[in-house]
Formats: C-alpha cells, structure tokens, sequence
DNA sequence: TCAACATATGAACATATACTCATATGTTTC
DNA sequence: GAAACATATGAGTATATGTTCATATGTTGA
C-alpha cells in the first residue's frame, strides 16, 4: 500500500503537537510566496545585485561591470528582482537606474549573514552534506 | 568582439560609483553562502517544516503526516535544514525529533512575511512576470 | 538474533533555472 | 527618419534540484 506512505502508522505520530502545529502555521498561499520571495535571494548573481545596491542606485552597466556578468544576464534577474518588488526603476535617457525598493531587503541580507557569521565561527564538522 | 560584453563602453559606466559600491560589497565567500542559506529558504516544503518547528519539536514522521509528505521527502528535506544548522536532531528510541537550531529562522521568516504582506496590499499591477 | 519499526540515503527522473545568443524595444542625437 | 546606444526579452542549453523508489542503517522488544 502507498496512501500518504503510512510511516509510523500508530504509535508514533504525536496527534496533539501536530495540532499545534498546525494552528500556527500560515496559510498556503503565504507559504508559497514565502518561498518565491527566498527563491529570489538564493541566488549569488541577484545578492550582488542587491548588495550592489545598498547604498545607492546603478544603471544596467554599472552593474554588470561592477560584477562582471553580461549586461543580458543582469537584465535577465533585475526583471525578476523588480517582479518581487525588491528593486525599482527609474529611466534617465538611455539609462535605467535601480535601486532597492524595499527596506527588508536589508532586513534580510542582515540576517541571512549574522546567521552565516554564526555557523561559520565553530562548527566546521559536519559541512559533510 | 565579446569581451565582457562591452555594453556601454565609455560614457554610461558612472566608476565612483562602481567603486562606492564595490567598498562595500560582503567578501565573495559570504555572497556564496549567503545564496547557499537562501538557496535553503527557497522551498515551500522546507519552509512549512520550518514553520511547523517554530514552537516545538517534531518527529520525522509527525512532520511527513503533518505535511502530507513522504517520510523520504521530508528525510531529505531535513538533511539540508541540518546543514545548514537551521534544524537539530534529538534521538530518542526509534524517533528523531528535530526543532529549530537558530533563532535567525525565526527572524528570516518574518522579515519575509512582513515583505509579503507588504507588498501583496496594494501592488497587484506588476503581478505580469 | 530476529522481526518490526523509524529514519537515512543513493539512483533515477522530471522540472526549474541561470546563462548565452540573437534580436527587439526604447531613447537620444544628428 | 536614421544611426548609435542602453536595456529588455525570447529561445535554446546545460546544470541544479525535489521527488519517488528501493534499500540501508539504527533502535527496540521478543
């Protein structure tokens, strides 16, 4: 048989904490954007990007000189990084200039490096994945 | 010719502000890890059994009934929150519990709901990807 | 030691995604 | 309007990744 895998069939699920859990869990479509916004910072090229960006706007170029990758690369992921409202446009001539549109994107990046700073300091051991 | 692409060559590249932004970009390491730790966050399931962790801790086989997930999805799943040390493992007798390794899980969440929030209000325009 | 159970893991497969290339769109200057 | 330039985008491709399936590992009780 195969329904949802039937693991521990009786004794061990814990009915109540599952409960629990699910109480406070947040809704599915909250849960998928969730993901879709992280998708967004999980890659190095769009962290560059945004990082880049921290204190002041760039044009296109800029940036991908500043890091190196193809002006159509770049395009590629502002377009992503615009759909989820993390950088905003401004056109001057031939130019457009971005820059971050929202503060959590700081808010984040700082907590994703604290968290990195911290695992970084003593736990070498199991980096064996 | 190909090199770098060449994209604006001469006037549109702004170099104080390449530089400005360069002074201030994370070390490449960092940047790596920093994708690496969103790369995490990136999946809904991963991000439910995170969720589902927020208060208390779970056995592998609540999790996969809570999620309605194989046990091997989840197992898999699991590995990488461990390797990333945003999960901890507890075994006792046959179960494995796993709990939150981190308070960053906590504020990494949240940052990223309260983005979503934001941005679900009054935005829908742009929604065309 | 063996059966039963909970979890972990390797291989395979289907899908997602980041880049390149070619080209389109939009802007300025002549 | 045409040329030059900055940016955007569609198609194609190579790689990454999430799941399933089969099976291995580890634990308990007989």
């Amino acid at each position: 048989m195969k329904e949802q895998d039937l693991c521990c069939e009786e004794a061990c699920v814990h009915p109540e904490h599952i409960e629990a859990a699910k109480s406070h869990m947040p809704d599915e479509d909250s849960l998928f954007s969730l993901a879709e916004l992280f998708k967004v910072f999980s890659d190095s090229t769009r962290i560059r990007i945004m990082c880049a960006l921290a204190d002041e706007e760039l044009c296109v170029c800029d940036i991908a000189d500043l890091l190196g990758v193809s002006q159509s690369a770049i395009s590629h992921q502002l377009r992503l990084l615009r759909a989820s409202h993390l950088v905003r446009t401004r056109r001057e001539g031939k130019s457009v200039f971005y820059s971050l549109d929202d503060h959590h994107v700081h808010s984040i990046l700082r907590e994703g490096l604290d968290h990195i700073g911290h695992t970084s300091k003593g736990r070498e051991e199991n980096e064996n994945v």
